[in-house]
DNA sequence: TCTAAACCTTACCGCTTGGTAAGTTGAGAT
DNA sequence: ATCTCAACTTACCAAGCGGTAAGGTTTAGA
């Protein structure tokens, strides 16, 4: 089926997105190792451009779904519910978070390309949650960016350190890392909520 | 002079690589950028593979100076001392924090290539560093890693969105966020030293 | 059964890439 | 005066790139 063969170049393209960048990545590598041709790549997609577009549209699409899933009671269990959502997440589907972390860096120059400002409702759904917890309702909407910002980054960055980690400390230093960090991470939200006077 | 091109080559090699990443630079557009042609950078670094080397060998030895800089009295004010630096340093010399993150999401296929466990040493004393902290003395090395690679991770993280955040929030809400960043930072480090019963 | 669209192929194109080969040029040493 | 060597150049190359053009084959509908 077409919807098929889509989705399955789609899934192919994702993880050597990941790997290797746009322009690590050539489309016929994609479609070879389906058994297909680059032109049926280009039939179905247009262009590498428009390939890679999808590609993140269905990242943003299954970050989306993220929000949806955590509760909480109080407005500090949500948040904090949701950024460990955001990290478990994150260590199932490292494609994802490495294409993102690409998108970060490459932006500067498409930046006009409409592209990655599907990061904003994101970004002010935290500010949001952050300014509904007690201690920061009065908090400007750049400090409480700046909290958030710092945990995505802490989030995020360790997202995509896995390989470096592991040659530096070795597959079980890896492993007692991986489970030291959501206690650690829970610690540090928490006490970045409560650092506020 | 020798030293002189050389050195001129690795100047502009760094900004593109930054912006671009390995893939998306010739080596021409390098050196046509001085005026040469990519013969003349061929001459002086035999491939495009060992003159990234030898830009990242540049990036890891201006982060070691940065090593000396940190004084402090007591072992939290001089931690606190030198990840307030790194921030800085990130903001003032962006292209090498890119190039490092770029390396990150990269190494999985140069892993073996040696490369970047020059971050190793960086982490270790960062560790020794957390180590000498009182109420971290009983920490496992797992344990201070993963507190202060979520430090890292929120510096780093940050140092690499300036372009992203000025498209959300524009410039004047960048500015705000990045001067309200090093206060929150700092809060955030003092409070992850002190969130360990 | 005819038609048309969807799906995919082979063939080709112009361009760029990293890298090799073979000079050329100019300064310093002998 | 000659040799040498570093620092370049022009010329060239095979390979790979994204993309176009055109054609074949299967599928669905009238």
């Amino acid at each position: 089926m077409a919807q098929d063969t889509r989705e399955r170049l789609l899934d192919q393209a994702e993880p050597l997105f990941a790997e290797r960048g746009f322009y690590g990545v050539s489309i016929a590598a994609i479609a070879s190792e389906l058994g297909l041709t680059k032109q049926a790549l280009l039939h179905h997609f247009g262009s590498k451009e428009k390939l890679y577009g999808e590609v993140l549209k269905r990242i943003s699409a299954r970050f989306e779904a993220l929000e949806t899933a955590s509760a909480g009671s109080s407005p500090v269990e949500r948040f904090i519910a949701y950024l460990l959502a955001l990290h478990s997440h994150d260590r199932f589907s490292t494609d994802a978070t490495r294409i993102l972390m690409r998108e970060l860096l490459d932006n500067k120059r498409r930046a006009d390309t409409a592209g990655t400002w599907y990061l904003k409702p994101f970004l002010e759904q935290l500010i949001a949650m952050v300014q509904a917890i007690p201690n920061w309702r009065s908090a400007s909407e750049s400090e409480a960016l700046a909290m958030v910002y710092q945990l995505l980054g802490a989030i995020n960055y360790f997202g995509i350190s896995q390989p470096t980690l592991t040659g530096i400390f070795g597959e079980p230093g890896y492993k007692a890392l991986e489970s030291a960090l959501p206690t650690q991470l829970e610690r540090l939200i928490r006490s970045a909520i409560a650092s506020r006077p």
